[in-house]
DNA sequence: TTGAAAGCGCTAACAA
DNA sequence: TTGTTAGCGCTTTCAA
């Protein structure tokens, strides 16, 4: 049998409840008491029981983070972030993986309160109604790391997807690109459409650049789907002269597809990717890219849930970070 | 309030503990009953308190995860196959960064147990004396993953990494190379010492080579320290003329370096790593690897796990995956 | 500054 | 097939 609160009580000649202040860093327990604890504490071993903690005080100093594929750094950036953080407010998290898969999603999100998480992080881009529905009632609450809600009804920390994906076309039609390809996610995700695709539309516009619909590639995020996404792209018969891709890996494969080509990076085809994960230095050339604070999205969402926890006043639930361009050799200076 | 199992059974006029059953699918429940409660569970929406539970049952199903960087995809992967098999034993999964320090670890193992976690599943090289203690008086069972303990005392899964060095090394040697350097970890890392390093050493011997200090460089997980390994080398008199890292980002920050240096890969310089994780297919040319099944070793970790946590019959408490080898563009075939 | 005692929501004998 | 009841190990009033 495990030590319990009650054999150190007994051994130390005190009530639970002084163990139990004495423990918890209560200050109204006299020194010469506390000691006696500590040193009972100490000489049997005794670790308290957070799953009884966690059942009386109603708090279980648990997170959970819904995470879409550990396995991409993108993400795997930010749950670092989420993870530091959280160590430092002393709460523990539990990954869940949904693998973009709604029923997943909601399946994960239903075990993480059966658990009393004290709180959620949504990383992910498609918030279904469904989900939206569960976060509403969630008796814990929520925050987007890296994604949107362009409804605005959930906390979230991200960057500013329209300026940015805006800003980086912009800089490919000021170096003379005419044929611009735009490589996504599924543009039935909010922020691919409404955001990236629109920044992407509005720069064209503005450099009186006319919008081709077959340069607009909806793939995935992974190096194979921007294989895939390059040898779409290169049987058109006006190639692109530029690709702005929506995600590291991705923007490899294309990179890489292309280079693999003949095709000669960054004088005929400039490429820009949007994460700035460290894999944006593995590639030759380096890839220029759209620069997100990833650790820090992940930082700022956790701490933005450790005070929606604790009921402090929070000023902005939508946090939206600075995001800057980092030029490489798969670009133009 | 919370809808409660005591709510359950008034609504539907039955007792605590018919509800009890019918939520963990007892048996020896009459179908009306279960119908009758399933009814009423849906209709207030209760969802049973795993924390209350794992207070009664003494099981939460939960194991801790102590992974050194998740952002490393080398982890990343383990991760992976971890959390799969854990979410089909439906189990959940508590991931704690180490850092690989020491003391976190310590501190990150005393937290987990505090959480009533079932098991542990432990990546990371070292295993210091007073890890190994607290792993010995653990009530949770342990597993390493993808990490080796010499002294055979706790239960494990990863691949011979003796044979696998000797083979990629015996390998150069057979393609006529005879400056062959080894790029690993710390070499305080009993893995790095006993197994690799040893396997290189073998494999030199056999090969009729001698082995040259100067062609040993302990360096770290991550490109930038690649950058730095290969730095060095290419300062010897005698330049090396075939590389075998430990790891993948180790081994792209070796590749790169040398072909900014202008060297030839591979008729030059023949690279080689060893995780072939996703990041070998991402560098130009593509990294010949040996091939551990990364999802493979968390995936059988994890099952490990699970049996050891239920008492099942374990005849293997050292499970070696078998490796192989993978020739891309890095080496001449 | 300390202790007594009532839960927290559930499981698991045991009895019926 | 179902119900009763005693915990699981802790926090948290409340009273002293």
């Amino acid at each position: 049998m495990n030590v319990t609160i009650y054999d150190v009580a007994r051994e130390a000649n005190v009530s639970m409840a002084t163990v139990s202040r004495v423990v918890n860093g209560n200050p109204n327990v006299k020194p010469v008491t506390r000691k006696k604890v500590l040193d009972v504490i100490n000489q049997l071993g005794y670790r308290p029981n957070a799953v009884a903690r966690g059942l009386a005080s109603k708090r279980t100093t648990t997170v959970g983070v819904i995470i879409p594929d550990i396995s991409n750094v993108f993400y795997a950036e930010l749950a670092r972030g989420i993870e530091d953080i959280a160590t430092m407010y002393k709460y523990n998290i539990i990954l869940s993986s949904s693998d973009e898969n709604e029923d997943k999603e909601l399946q994960v999100l239903n075990t993480l309160l059966g658990k009393q998480v004290d709180g959620i992080i949504y990383m992910g881009e498609k918030i279904t109604d469904q989900l939206q529905e569960e976060f509403d009632r969630s008796p814990a609450p929520v925050v987007l790391a890296g994604a949107v809600d362009l409804e605005n009804k959930l906390a979230s920390v991200n960057i500013d997807y329209l300026e940015a994906t805006k800003s980086a076309v912009k800089r490919f039609a000021d170096n003379g690109r005419k044929r611009i390809a735009f490589v996504s996610g599924s543009l039935e995700e909010p922020v691919n459409r409404e955001l990236k695709l629109e920044g992407y539309k509005q720069a064209l516009k503005e450099a009186g650049l006319s919008f081709d619909e077959s340069l607009i590639v909806e793939s995935d995020y992974n190096y194979d789907a921007g294989v895939k996404a390059w040898q779409e792209l290169s049987k058109l018969a006006q190639k692109p002269d530029a690709v702005i891709a929506s995600e590291d890996e991705l923007a490899i494969g294309i990179l890489n597809a292309a280079l693999d080509e003949g095709v000669n990076v960054p004088e005929e085809l400039e490429v820009m990717t949007s994460n700035n994960t460290k894999l944006t230095l593995m590639s030759r050339p380096q890839l220029s890219t759209i620069v997100q604070p990833l650790y820090d999205i992940g930082a700022v969402a956790m701490r933005l849930l450790t005070k929606l926890m604790t009921n402090e006043e929070v000023d902005e639930r939508t946090v939206i970070l600075p995001h800057s361009e980092k030029l490489r050799g798969s670009t133009k200076q």
